[in-house]
DNA sequence: CCGTCTCTCTATCAGTGATAGAGAGACTCT
DNA sequence: AGAGTCTCTCTATCACTGATAGAGAGACGG
């Protein structure tokens, strides 16, 4: 069982499921190894680097394997999939949009940007619109997981946080959140409804170019 | 010259300005109000509630008071101009975009939602499409700037980063980038073309259904 | 058998958020 | 005036973090 890179990665993403990202340091994720800490600098060259590996993995659980659309596929569900298969990706373990935010060249992440890209304009559409959209989506997803994903304020915020001021002064958005989750609404209507607003948008400056 | 809330939140927004969010710890802000670090925690429940309070004091810069559109004002340019506005509150200061992601419930982020909400609900839009429309611009405003704030990846990194072959995997990634900072475009331009996207797809969903 | 290379170790560093508890000064009530 | 209390800052210390220096064990090639 000699200690390897994938190894430790793969010990990683188990620590961040059961502690998240605040609970992956270099000593915890060591011991976990049955190592000490000082020897997994032997194999990475700081901690930036692991989380950027962490992203790489946990986006490639679900990017494994791509493809782009079936010919008779729209891009418009193509793309609107793509998307919320990296939400799912994201969701799936604790903090995951943080990872993703925090590690920089994800090569994965590049790999989606490639693929979608390169589809949209394999359909016609101008580069540099494709490129708009694309990142367009990308980043709304990203933003919005990472809210979907904040921490809920603990119960001591909340002992002095005045709920009836905050409706006072925030009507709208009290009525507005009452009312979307109110039937069988879920968090995951409220990112498909967001997504269409964006892939809506998309169309019409798709059309508009190309 | 007394130690308050309000002076240290202030000092602390000079102390990101210096150094970024990284570099605001209890004690580099301690020493520049002259005092030692335990004194803060008197003021302050923990680091959380001082990140927050810098979110706050980063919005209120730039939306000290808001107002809804004028009345030939098409809401479209007002919100756009509601978003152009929101980044430009997190560009103004080092890692920003982080800063607002890392705090919660800022209440200037809530009175800018109940703005922008409210706004669209008067002009005939539905409760719940307005909530997912701000709630879409918002996300995807705050997703755009982190990732433009993103730090850019050192020297060292770049050494082993073998460009040759992340334009083989990724042409149309490459393509792009280098297709869309060619001639006089800048980063605000790229914000603007991802912020049409996601305005056009608002107006499409407003108008289906009000 | 020797030297070198690979990998892990011990020991240690500077720095982090946070808490306990002492103490100085001002303010209030009798 | 004196006693008590409240407000604010202090010193001392905790457990923990990412990171480095450098020793040393073991395998492998000459």
């Amino acid at each position: 069982m000699a200690l390897d890179r994938q190894r430790i990665v793969a010990e990683a993403v188990a620590l961040l499921d059961a502690e998240g990202l605040d609970g992956v340091t270099t000593r915890k994720l060591a011991a976990r190894l049955g190592v000490q800490s000082p020897t997994l600098y032997w194999h990475l060259p700081n901690k930036a680097a692991l989380v950027t590996a962490i992203a790489d993995a946990i986006l490639d659980q679900e990017f494994g394997h791509m493809s782009p659309p079936e010919p008779d596929q729209h891009w418009h569900d193509w793309l609107s999939g793509l998307a919320e298969r990296l939400r799912r990706a994201l969701l799936a373990h604790p903090d995951g949009a943080r990872v993703i935010s925090a590690s920089q060249l994800s090569a994965t992440m590049a790999a989606i940007s490639e693929l979608a890209m390169s589809t949209l304009v394999a359909r016609g559409i101008p580069l540099r619109q494709a490129r708009v959209i694309v990142l367009t989506v990308e980043r709304f997803t990203v933003g919005h997981v990472l809210e979907e994903q904040a921490p809920r304020p603990d119960t001591e915020a909340l002992k002095d946080f005045d709920m009836a001021a905050f409706t006072e002064q925030h009507p709208t958005v009290v009525a507005a959140v009452a009312d979307y989750f109110s039937p069988g609404r879920t968090v995951d209507d409220l990112f498909r409804d967001c997504l269409e607003v964006v892939i809506a948008g998309a169309a019409v400056k798709a059309d508009a170019t190309s």
